[in-house]
DNA sequence: CGTTGGTATGTTATGTTATAACATGTAATG
DNA sequence: CATTACATGTTATAACATAACATACCAACG
């Protein structure tokens, strides 16, 4: 048996990822999805979106208009709502409840119901599909209940800030 | 092999209730809790878990502290977010993010991550405990992570509803 | 006693998040 | 060119939540 490098099995769930590869994957997903449903991938859209895939994390709302306005675009609440109201029902962007905020979507190809892993010390968010949460969700029916939407969320402390905290 | 009743078993998340029992149970459950762990149960304590169990839905905090207001206490928005913080903490009211909204816990007995299960149509909201969610929280850890608190709501649409829609 | 510390509540002001309602612009369709 | 659909802009306000400080009460201590 190959003797294995520490952790190389750990599937650390905030562990490092390449995200130049992940921004252009992403910007290339968005393009794509939208000519083939015929949307309209705006400039607006578009700039509400590389906002949130740029860092990768959960920004609020008025975050976002923020950086829509230094970019030159209105930045009036319902701008930002509206376009990530858009996103959202398209699958490119999810809601954290726990922070009101917004994130993009880690992997808009599956289509799923998603989890969030929470730290609630360093605030790393990662978005973890069905089926590596360890989460199943039910049936697509919980008796007479059909489920639309599901939101997901654990909070707690990743092992990095729990080796740092001091007891 | 016997004959059952028609839906004898469906387990109907949304299902009566014998809510006059239910009332009574959760006070002195709450009661008895606050003199175990030596808690003081307020006037303004008791009112608002009595709001919130009253018709055993999701209030929102404005609307508590309106009840709060025609029962003669102060109706300043800390009052109640202060009271729903404390009854949270103690696993009595839970907050359900969806709808920014809180709601009396259906069984604070169990420690719990509760699934909230919410039909948009009728918004009426069920409390079911993780066995029977068919919904698996992970071990407690996810892979070096420790959850603290779960936040699970599934939205969609109750059979009752369902069957009312003009499709 | 009178002080101190803990806990609960009251009050004012403000911060944060989200939407309603209506106006404008632009492009495709017939 | 009128009609429609859609995207964006703008103003105002609604809805949700907390900071900061003031007051009240009570129990324990010296
Ligand atoms: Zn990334
Ligand atoms: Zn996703
Ligand atoms: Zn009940
Ligand atoms: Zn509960």
């Amino acid at each position: 048996m190959k003797k294995k490098k520490k952790n190389e099995n750990s599937s650390k769930i905030f562990e490092y990822h390449d995200h130049g590869a992940c921004f252009g994957d992403a910007i290339t997903q968005i393009e794509d999805y939208f000519i083939q449903k015929k949307l309209q991938l705006t400039p607006l859209r578009r700039k509400v979106f590389e906002i949130l895939i740029e860092d990768h994390k959960p920004l609020g709302a008025y975050d976002i208009l923020d950086k829509l306005g230094e970019a030159g675009f209105s930045s009036s609440p319902p701008i930002a709502y509206r376009v990530l109201g858009f996103l959202i029902e398209h699958g490119f962007v999810h809601k954290v409840q726990g922070l009101n905020a917004f994130i993009a979507c880690s992997n808009p190809k599956h289509s799923h119901f998603p989890t969030f892993v929470i730290c609630r010390k360093c605030e790393k968010v990662a978005e973890v599909s069905e089926e590596k949460s360890g989460l199943n969700l039910p049936s697509p029916r919980i008796t007479n209940f059909k489920i639309e939407k599901t939101t997901i969320e654990l909070t707690g402390i990743c092992s990095t800030c729990e080796n740092a905290e001091i007891r």
